[in-house]
DNA sequence: AACATTTTTTTCGACACCCGCAATAAATAA
DNA sequence: TTATTTATTGCGGGTGTCGAAAAAAATGTT
């Protein structure tokens, strides 16, 4: 049922490639793009013409390093920083950040919050979601008519066209619709996406070299989660956000999860889980949330001296290793990035970790298997956020389907 | 790095599109195919007489039962029988089979051997293999010429670019490069696919009501396989066929695995595994291949009495669901078809694989997830091999890239 | 300093493709 | 026989890309 191609899809298409290669490239030559894009040096100079005659790009001689070879310069390709403006807001525990961003990636406004969302009511949540977002949108510093795109990021479940968040660790609430909320609100197209795929978004963007075609980004935090990039795409359930790997099951019938169940990996390796063990609480034992700075002296005692703390992290490994043969085993090994707070202690990890999934099938070449690491999650989710949104600006707003162009070529620099 | 669309990308395309539009309706008439390509009445009239002309379409006017509607009635297109063919080559424990398959689907030659596929040295296992396919090709009947595309299927797992075996449960030989070896020998481009995945693709065109954009084929067999489509595309590895669903670890460091290593799924649910726990035999006890009558004796045996036949198949249910919960998980729950021998006793594994996956997070509506079976896997797999191949001669080689289009069409009706 | 060389970018003409609309074809209903 | 309905084809127009040549903008050379 794929749809046939029109003539008119193809200068969309073409279009949108323009853009994308000059966000990917930084101030690429219009010979540039061409190569990377195998079109034509005509096509490439005529569509870039209409780009930096709409405003979206600019010319930027600023390249003086460049020099010292013959014939004509190249002249750089940049996007216009002014041609729009996309504002992220991230939740987390007890945490609210919103940033707003230019069209060209720079962070121009920010403003943080606390604020205890495991006891907020429903109303409370929302309103100050809401509040603080009016409050960016105000600044007179800002053209509220640039902002193009809301991006939501949460930790926790979200639908997955990345309109809702259908469950969240952060609150007991569940089956928000903020990006609903946020379009009725603001009249700005908005989306709720999930934290570790916006971390496996952000990755893919900082490093393109080692995070490409393939990557796993793994959140240890209260939480397990994961954002996985596959192909070059980002992975996505049918109907979720999917890519539970914290609920994979490690022991059947084993440890009790937070979500209910018993036996997920997170049930071993989430902060809660490693604190129960070093604490020699039951397995039964109701999760509670530990604070960052309590997993620190804890991984700093596990580091000490061997006792309960070091045996929490190793099982902490056991878990996540076991886990990752079994995805591994579905989707052949891949590099992996561990974020969050126990991303710092994932020396403890490792040794665990590397052994148990060398029992697997996933696991055939573990020692070629590369871990890398990133203890803050926020930065990377706030990136994830940003780039998620100008790169919808760049396609569905910049290179529209059969909408009149009229009124998206704006802010003439 | 994606590249740009040109101009005469274009028309190849929208040749590809109007014949698998054409292969997927059976007979539908260019009105049907303007309809469901979105193209227009004009293009797809236009790209018709082309396919017509060059002999890959046929107008069929034998659609009679259709009329009772006024108008000029439709001219139904169809895939002109003669204008290729493929060959199938199927592969798997102690059995050969090869198929002839024209461009309309229709299996029009084939031939079948018995041969010891655990005992056979390399060269003869692929002799074998070649000569059996070069008696088919030599068949008086057949145009050689016509042969566009071979496409063989192997239970185990394949490189991720369907060109070699890598590992299979039928031979102790690895890295065969089957692809390569088809490809020199008879000069025809072959690929070299996963069982289950075949089965997949099978199932796709077979009930595309049912398995369309999200499903799971899962081969209870000897060993257990899956095949996974997601997004309406076929799930592979990175590097290998991936999918390796018998291989997630349902406990870690359990029962021993005809892979070698323990607590993997197929090492509670494979045949043997069955058979090993039904006999009261250790967990570490070696895998052995039990032949189907067996099994279906179990099976019968389990059926009649409460026993350790029937625990046994109750321990598969178990690791089946508890590996289904880990995989829903990550992909979120879709429908399922159990194929294989063990498939006709789905009957005894369904109960406890439910129970067990209503405890896992993938199982959250664990009654709404439906299971079909189909005992007999190598019609499926053939079949899919043949779709592959077919849809293969549709896209590259009857819509080529920039290649000459001359001597392409041919075998005019 | 003038001219040659090199490389990038733009311009121009040609060609291919798709679309919309009108025309034609082929049936049924009145 | 004529009107109606539906399917298919033909034609003119518009748009997009490509290739080749020209123009532009630098460095090297004499």
């Amino acid at each position: 049922m794929s749809v046939g191609i029109r003539h008119d899809d193809l200068r969309r298409r073409n279009r949108a490639m323009v853009i994308s290669a000059v966000r990917r490239a930084g101030q690429p030559s219009r010979t540039e793009i061409a190569a990377t894009t195998g079109l034509s040096h005509s096509t490439i100079s005529a569509i870039s013409a209409d780009l930096i005659q709409e405003g979206i790009l600019t010319e930027s001689k600023a390249s003086e390093p460049t020099a010292l070879k013959r014939g004509r310069p190249q002249i750089g390709l940049a996007l216009n920083p002014e041609a729009a403006a996309v504002l992220t807001v991230v939740l987390s525990l007890n945490f609210l950040s919103v940033a707003v961003i230019d069209y060209a990636g720079q962070v121009v406004a920010e403003e943080q919050q606390r604020l205890d969302t495991l006891v907020m009511p429903r109303d409370d949540l929302i309103g100050e979601c809401v509040a603080i977002v009016r409050r960016r949108l105000q600044d007179p510093d800002l053209d509220v008519s640039s902002v193009a795109r809301l991006a939501m990021g949460i930790q926790g479940i979200t639908d997955s066209h990345a309109r809702a968040m259908l469950w969240s660790p952060i609150t007991p609430l569940t089956d928000i619709p903020f990006a609903d909320i946020l379009e009725q609100e603001f009249g700005i197209p908005a989306t709720m996406e999930n934290d570790c795929n916006m971390m496996a978004v952000a990755l893919q963007w900082r490093d393109p070299e080692r995070y490409r075609d393939d990557f796993i980004a793994i959140l240890l935090s209260h939480g397990i989660g994961m954002g996985l990039v596959l192909k070059g795409a980002l992975f996505t359930g049918t109907h979720s956000s999917g890519g539970e790997f914290g609920h994979m099951i490690h022991r059947p019938g084993g440890a009790l999860c937070r979500c209910g169940r018993r036996g997920c990996v997170e049930a071993y390796a989430g902060n809660y889980a490693i604190w129960r063990s070093a604490m020699k609480m039951s397995e039964d034992a109701e999760p509670v949330d530990v604070g960052d700075a309590d997993m620190r002296a804890l991984a700093a005692k596990a580091r000490e001296k061997d006792g309960p703390e070091r045996e929490a992290y190793r099982r902490a490994g056991e878990a996540l290793g076991f886990g990752l043969g079994s995805l591994f085993a579905l989707i052949d090994p891949a590099p992996v990035a561990m974020v969050g707070v126990s991303a710092a202690a994932f020396d403890l990890i490792e040794p665990a970790l590397r052994a148990a999934i060398a029992q697997t099938a996933g696991g055939q070449h573990s020692e070629s298997i590369s871990f890398d690491t990133e203890p803050n999650e926020l930065p990377l989710i706030r990136e994830g956020c940003a780039m998620r949104a100008l790169t919808f600006v760049d396609q569905e707003i910049f290179a529209p389907g059969m909408q009149a162009r009229a009124g998206s070529g704006k802010n003439v620099a």
